[in-house]
DNA sequence: ACGGGTTTATGAACCGGTTCAGCGACTTCC
DNA sequence: GGAAGTCGCTGAACCGGTTCATAAACCCGT
């Protein structure tokens, strides 16, 4: 019971392993009724194509990459991944790619694994996601000439082309809207500096509103979200409304202030970037910044496929911009009491 | 620049290709100076196998396939899928292979990926999780004969092997705190009745809180576990401590008794199946039950890679029993209030 | 000095596809 | 009717490793 080769086939339809080939990858130089012949003994023989000899041969594994680096406690928590992974499968699979999946330590174990992949042939490119200001790894993809895409980009250094998302014009509708309810003292509850769209996001705050506006850095865990709330909340003028830079954030925010004896959104208004079950699971629920994480990783594989098959020096080095987030509005934000601050 | 092949290894060293795969894979058949002459000329040349080519002749992928038939909605919000993931990697990566990962609809359509990935020679096994009553994949993967192991067994057809947890003996524990705490109206909010693993908990906690004891079965989602928490609550004698089989769904029960205008643990204890970041985020703090899922996901890969390892029919078809889960108590639990009820 | 055994190295086949030069047979055109 | 072109198909090389039969070189004891 071997599998099925090619050879196989070609012996049961009476004709070379050549002519095989071409029927089943639907190329010129066998005529129909041979190609009928030829198929329908590939499929009797319930043939699939030998992916490693394929890869071989074609110069392509068939396969993307994707490294992570962040701790996988801080990714569980967070649902934007799974979803973000579940689209970029979408996407993959529909075209017969798969996905390697790893989950290093930081982004220069994760430059490594990209060498590694390359020099192996496991995978024809990789998605990169999570910039670091001064990241190493635009500058190793170009070297070892490996295709990739930024989800969440743009590269400031333009090595990589990214999809990405106006954090900025969010972050001021943000603003805006807490503007509107009437607050007047804001502030902002960022993650690691180092991380590019984080960066980016804090400036926007700033730029929007004012440079007076209070704001904290964390590593993006509850734990530090919890710990950032607290300090802010000591602050004179104690802020009434907090922009928190994920979901998982907000929700340990919320139980800080309460532990604090504020009420939600009486005493603090609470927003959330990323929008997730997370959200709606919380009493109140949570106004939050909703993209779409499985169309962005969809958008993201997409691009990435295409510069695939464009082959080296394709061209298309451009970045695309994904649709703005939508604020959705929920419980966690309300005008601020007339007797607060 | 051409990746260096073997070939160039072996001009460069002025040996054989023979020799050279000899070298480059420890085995006999080569001197130690020559050895080392090959070994110092890959280094210079910066060689890396291709996997395709290796794969080819040694007709093994050097990579295992995860296939997940589980909303990414819900698998998003539950950290404990990214943990045993990056379990499963870092055992997976320490021996050279990587991980597939695919997001599927349900289990037949992960059956078919299974297959696909077998016949395309693109992986040397699987991982299954979620095993469910009637399960086609035990059948599926015992007639491909590919190797797999189940994480979360035991598998009751015999057909794959498993890592599993004794999950009544845990359930047992958890009544036996709440009986302890003076609690006598217990309730369990499970999953879905079709997984295996929710069964056997649903069958213990009867076995152990008595057949009168409350019970509501659900999807795993947060909306569900929402409104198995308010049934229950409507129920006479009112359950004053409920035991949810993940964390997102206890989560989401602690919102909705508060809503229901009780206090917890004072009206209600609370306790997680799974713990994670998400239990130590919310007011109170949730007592869970505590396993390891990246020390899981690493048993259950160390198993499967023993399995690829010993080829077919190298036995060893029993299941691994992990270790019992440890209940952490936090706040969630307190005894019921003599006038509760 | 010689037979037997071990160590070291090589050439060539092989894994399962893809691809291309080449070759009949058949059509087309003048 | 013969040159030119097209169509359908084949044989063989090729991708980059692994492996095995075989041979050359070396070691040993007698």
């Amino acid at each position: 019971m071997r599998r099925p080769t090619i050879a196989d086939i070609a012996r049961r339809a009476g004709v070379s392993q050549a002519a095989v080939s071409f029927a089943l990858n639907g190329r010129p130089g066998v005529s129909a009724a041979t190609r009928d012949r030829i198929l329908a003994a590939a499929d009797a023989l319930g043939w699939q194509p030998n992916t490693a000899a394929r890869s071989l041969s074609a110069a392509a594994a068939g396969a993307v990459g994707l490294a992570v680096a962040r701790p996988a406690r801080t990714l569980g928590v967070e649902p934007f991944f799974m979803q973000l992974i579940s689209g970029i499968q979408g996407e993959l699979s529909e075209r017969g790619y798969a996905l390697l999946l790893d989950l290093v330590e930081d982004v220069h174990a994760e430059a490594s694994v990209h060498r590694r992949w390359w020099a192996e042939r496991r995978v024809d490119g990789v998605l990169l996601v999570d910039l670091r200001t001064g990241d190493p790894r635009p500058r190793v993809l170009r070297e070892i000439g490996m295709p990739a895409v930024l989800a969440g980009g743009p590269d400031p250094t333009g090595a990589v082309p990214g999809v990405w998302v106006d954090d900025a014009r969010a972050m001021t509708a943000v603003v805006e809207h807490l503007h509107g309810l009437g607050h007047e003292h804001l502030a902002h509850v960022s993650g690691p500096p180092g991380m590019a769209h984080s960066a980016h996001r804090a400036e926007a705050f700033t730029a929007a509103a004012g440079p007076r506006a209070a704001r904290a850095a964390t590593d993006f865990s509850d734990a530090e979200g919890a710990v950032a709330t607290r300090g802010l909340l000591r602050r004179r003028p104690r802020p009434t409304a907090v922009v928190y830079d994920n979901d998982v954030m907000a929700v340990a925010g919320l139980s800080a202030a309460r532990q604090a004896g504020l009420a939600v959104p009486g005493d603090l208004s609470v927003v959330a970037w990323e929008d997730s079950a997370l959200c709606r699971l919380t009493h109140p629920t949570l106004t939050a910044l909703s993209r779409d994480p499985f169309r962005f990783g969809a958008a993201a594989a997409a691009r990435l496929l295409d510069l695939v098959r464009r082959g080296p020096g394709g061209g298309g080095a451009g970045d695309t911009e994904f649709e703005l987030p939508e604020l959705v509005v929920r419980e966690s934000t309300a005008p601020p009491r007339p007797n607060g601050g």
